[in-house]
This record gives C-alpha cells, sequence and structure tokens, in this order.
DNA sequence: GTGAAAGCGCTAACAT
DNA sequence: ATGTTAGCGCTTTCAC
C-alpha cells in the first residue's frame, strides 16, 4: 500500500486533450484554446476548459505539440568538458540564463575531450531536434558540421574556433591575454621566465604559447627557451612539472600558467616555498584574492552569455556571414606576479 | 553568397524517412527497419537505404518517434541553484555522467533560489515528457508533485529533503558533519566557537546549526552562544560578519562556516591577520589543501551520481517505498582547524 | 523479407 | 464562439 501522498504508485497514463475535452463537453480544438490562452474562447467555457484539465491532472504534451508546430524543439544543447571544472560550469551558467529569457532550455553534455564521443553527442542532439548547438569542441575539425548548418541548425563555437567550417564562435583574446601576462612579468625585470602549458594542438593554448613568445621576442629575450612546457594535463602534472622546474640550476625567477587547472597544480609546487618565484595564471579563479594570485582574467559567463545570444539571433531568423565574438582580458595583480627577481 | 562550408544558407527543411523510402525504392517501414538495424531486412535492401539516407541528409526525428513510442522522452531534467556554485556543478556533473551510461540526457535549469519560478519549471519539464526529475529544491513544502509522482515521474530530491511528499532522497549526514566540526574544535581546547551559516530555515543548514550545538551541549559548552550569526547569505556577508566578530571585546577563538560560500568569506576576513582564529568549513574545495583550510568534506560529485541511480531504477520500473540515501562526512585537518586557543 | 493502414496527441486550416 | 478535418514523422499492428 502506497502512503498518502506517494510519489511511487503505479504510472497512470497520462489524461489527453481529448479526454479533458470530453469532460468539459466542448471539443477538442475548443479545449485547446481554452488551455493556451488564445482568443475566441467564451469565458465561461475556457474555466469549465481548464476546471476540466485540474481534476484530471492534464499536462499538455509537449511532445505532441512540437511534431505538430514542425519538429522542432525548446531546446538548447551545449557540448563541452566537465561541468566539474569552473570554467565550464561557468560558461553554462552563462549560457542557461540567457536561455532562459527567450523561453529555452539549456541540454548539457560532457565530451569527455573525446572527438568521437562528442561527434555522436552531436548526432543525438540533432535527431532531438534541438534549436542550436553549442559547442567547446574536443575535435579538431568539424567538417561534418558543414552539411547540418544549412539545414537551419545553428552552431556557435564557444572557446575554440571552428576548423573546416564557418560558424559563429566566442572565443577569449588568448594570443593578447598571453602577451600581456608575458608583458608584466618581463616588466618586473624577469628573464627567466617558465610557461607551463596544457596540449599545444588545442587552438587556445596554441594561441598562448604564441603570445607569450611574441612577448619575448619584441623583447629581445631568449633566456625563456629552456623553460617551455608543453602538454601538461592536469594539476598533478603541472605540479610535478614545477616542482623540476625549480630544482634546475638555474631556475626560473618568473612562472606563467596557461589555465586555471596549471595554476592549481603551480601554486600546489610553490606552497611552503621560502622564495617562490613569481606566477601569473591564465583564467581567474575564487579564491585567487586570497591567494594573492595574479591572473590574467576573463569573464566566462559572459562567454556563455555571448554564445547563447548569437544561437538566439540565428534561431530568430538572423542571416549573414559568421561573426566572431572575442571577449577581453586583463591582468589581475595580486601579489604573485610582482615578485621581485630573486 | 555563402562560402563554402558556411553554416548559414538558408534553413532547408529535414528530409523525412518517407523521402528516403521514396529513393531508395521501398516502402516506409522497410525503410525504418533499416535504419533501426531491426531483423528481417535482406542486406542489400538495407545497404540501399542507408546510402539513400545519407545522401539526403537524413537524421531520424527523435521528436515524432517519441511521440509514438509513447510520448516520452529520453531526457532527465535537473534543478537546483546556480551551476557556477561549484557545488551544484559538482552534483550536475555526477548527474550527466551516471546517465549518459543509461543513454540518458540531462536538462539542467536553475531555480534562481525562487519558489516561484521553480514550480514553473517543474510544470516546463513534466510538458517535455522527461523520464524523471531531479531537484535541489528551494521551495520549503512540495505537495504539488504528490499527484504527479503517482503518474510514473520519478522525483528524487537532493541535498535537501521532500516535505509534504514521499520521494527519493540523497542528502549529506549534515547533522553528523556539522558535530565532527564541532568536536573537532573543542577537541583543540576552544570554548568561544562562532557559528556562521546561511539560512537557518532551509534543512541542511539547520541540521548543521543543530549539529553543532548537539555537540557544545554534549561538551556542555554555553560560551559559543553570543556567536552564533545565520542568516548569512553570500560571501560578502560572511566577511563582514567575521570581522565583526572579530571585533568584539572578546572574539571568538574559532569559527564553524556552514558553507562553501561562507567559508570563502570568512577566508578574506582572516586574510593578513597575524593571529587568525582556528577555522573550519562545511564543504571542501579547490585550493583548501594551498590555503591550508581545514573542512567537513563530502563528495558532491557521487552525490549526482547516487541521485542519477535512484532515478534510474525507478524509469527502470521499480516500486517500493521512497529511499533516502546519505553521503557521509569526514573532517580534513588541514591545519587552519588545529590553531590553538589564543 | 516486405508493405499498407492506423494512430501517438496535438495544432493549423477551414468551416459553421 | 465553436467544431471538423487533416496531418506533423514516426512505429506498431497485421497482412502478404
Amino acid at each position: 500500500m502506497s502512503a498518502p501522498g506517494s510519489t511511487h504508485g503505479a504510472a497512470v497514463r497520462r489524461p489527453t486533450l481529448t479526454q479533458v475535452a470530453a469532460l468539459a463537453g466542448v471539443s477538442l480544438k475548443t479545449a485547446s484554446r481554452a488551455l493556451n490562452r488564445e482568443p475566441n474562447v467564451a469565458p465561461d467555457t475556457g474555466r469549465r476548459v481548464r476546471d476540466a484539465a485540474d481534476l484530471l491532472g492534464y499536462r499538455l504534451n509537449g511532445i505532441a505539440r512540437e511534431l505538430r508546430r514542425g519538429a522542432t524543439s525548446t531546446l538548447v544543447g551545449l557540448i563541452s568538458g566537465d561541468l566539474a571544472n569552473p570554467f565550464y560550469s561557468a560558461v553554462a551558467s552563462g549560457i542557461e540564463r540567457e536561455l532562459r529569457q527567450h523561453g529555452l532550455q539549456l541540454v548539457t553534455a560532457n565530451n569527455d575531450e573525446d572527438s568521437g564521443l562528442e561527434r555522436h553527442l552531436v548526432e543525438a542532439f540533432l535527431e532531438r531536434r534541438v534549436r542550436a548547438l553549442l559547442v567547446v569542441p574536443s575535435a579538431d575539425r568539424h567538417d561534418y558540421l558543414a552539411v547540418e548548418g544549412n539545414r537551419g541548425v545553428p552552431f556557435v563555437f564557444v572557446d575554440r574556433p571552428p576548423n573546416g567550417v564557418a560558424a559563429d564562435a566566442v572565443l577569449i583574446d588568448n594570443s593578447g591575454g598571453a602577451r600581456s601576462a608575458a608583458d608584466h612579468l618581463l616588466g618586473g625585470g624577469h628573464r627567466r621566465i617558465a610557461l607551463v602549458a596544457d596540449l599545444a594542438r588545442k587552438a587556445p593554448q596554441r594561441e598562448r604559447i604564441d603570445g607569450f613568445m611574441a612577448s619575448m621576442r619584441a623583447a629581445g629575450n631568449t633566456e625563456w627557451e629552456p623553460y617551455l612546457r608543453t602538454d601538461v594535463h592536469d594539476a598533478r602534472r603541472a605540479e610535478a612539472t614545477v616542482r623540476d622546474l625549480l630544482a634546475l640550476p638555474d631556475p626560473p625567477t618568473a612562472i606563467f600558467t596557461a589555465n586555471n587547472r596549471l595554476t592549481t597544480g603551480a601554486l600546489r609546487a610553490l606552497r611552503d616555498r621560502p622564495e617562490p618565484p613569481a606566477l601569473v595564471g591564465f583564467d581567474d579563479f575564487d579564491l585567487a584574492d586570497v591567494l594573492g594570485t595574479s591572473v590574467v582574467a576573463h569573464d566566462a559567463t559572459a562567454m556563455g552569455r555571448e554564445a547563447a545570444r548569437l544561437a538566439y539571433e540565428r534561431i530568430s531568423g538572423h542571416t549573414g556571414p559568421a561573426r566572431t565574438v572575442v571577449i577581453s582580458t586583463s591582468v589581475i595583480a595580486r601579489g604573485s606576479g610582482e615578485r621581485p627577481v630573486r
């Protein structure tokens, strides 16, 4: 026996509009009109229909409605890395807020940084007839999307540019951000500056590396070269990498970490060091202020919001060439990046 | 003129199964069988159909399929607070991973801590015929859900218990966690212990407050009483509250903050203090190790995973009384909670 | 191994 | 102001 209010009685088939109409003593279409608050329904009829609906516990079948209205849902898909990474969750949060304003809902999926899975997810979303698809792509090429865009499903690339297909994108000024970090450290008199970066084949990392190098070149500095470390993919390896750097005979006097995970690892390695090197990290993070960590900051939530906005404009019928929105960066000096050369 | 590979040509209506069948020269049903890899299709026929589908850029219409199959989607809804809060995003990440194993997809929505909006979102999800609904509820009562559960949509409450309706739930051992934090501080010799808590009307906070008080009572300690601060709802107010506490004539020698946001605020207030009080925070967080912050930890991702598991069992037909899974906590000593009494 | 007909629950078009 | 008919794109009978 179920307790009163139990949510676990036997599943009862949901009532349909036909049943509501029958109970209210009106035709199907009248019931539809009444529940959708369309004009041309007598107030009394409307009330009778709504009472019948309440009595039966009727709830509109969105699937049937969507099929009839043209097989297009109110869903927008987001394919990204793990939401447990604060960068992705900040992006998702920005997207969700923007979409909600337009009555759209966000469906999220994690690509596990696997391009095969990513493609599979794209297909699944398209089958579900999402109105738009936002992707923080893991795949290196996206040719297979070209045919889709022409079928009216707008794509927006987030954080990483499209490759092999023209599509809207929202990107961070990676190169500029990296240059300003590098200049910041050069300005402090540093010459032996280490760069710890993630997978160099991903565009954002490549741009950060290139930006950093451009600054060094402009300053006529080549002393940084022995301290370049790329393809460091998680915090643990970043920690080990930084420890190794500091154990060198001529250790770097400053370190630039190219994303939030790497900064975390570096902070662990620098912990308890009496005379830590200067440190600037790409991506701001919670408690960076308390830790006194200087960063290249940007607004990930705004990035999500802009991506959702671009998608919404396409959904609303905007046509025209692909657009790219660039999110600016700024150096926030909190101490770690201003440590003197030792 | 669109560039080749442009995603923004005119929207072309998607081909239907009927068109694929016509092109392949078979009947609608045979095409359906072939694409769904059902038995009883000649290999050659199957190939012809799939070629036709590729040629047309056919993609199954999931909406039509779902309608025909009984108007139930492969979506599972999650209604929670802002994903920008790492607690919620960790929960979402755990849910998403678990659901994916079963071919289900996660749809997220933010309730903005507003019970009216929450109810609206519940209705929207039900209209979309989600298979299950996971909620970190903001509303205080959930009676209105009772009628829904009986219609076969399983509800799982996450982090906060259902009130007014029987439903599955995944909860943290808030009381036990708070007691162990309190005991930890008492064990360090502290007597004037401040408790900084969020909205006391939310169950998790109330339980943490009650657990803390129970420990104090058991230890015969009443000295903490002047230092109780509740309804501190964000990091900024937590920072101010802690500053105020420390400015008292007899400041507390230890502080217990009842969630991650409040701990963040407290850390800001304690920053640069020469002799900070002891601090233990509820909820673990990134970089707590670097900051040396002692916490009551629990596994938010596991919480999401358990919630998804409960939901999936209901979806798969499990009936029976509502179950509650309790996620255990543990104190992680990192220094801040072990500071001596001064 | 293949096909014809019916219908999921709703809304659009066209009566009345 | 209300009702009738048709049909969205698919899967499910049931027949061949």
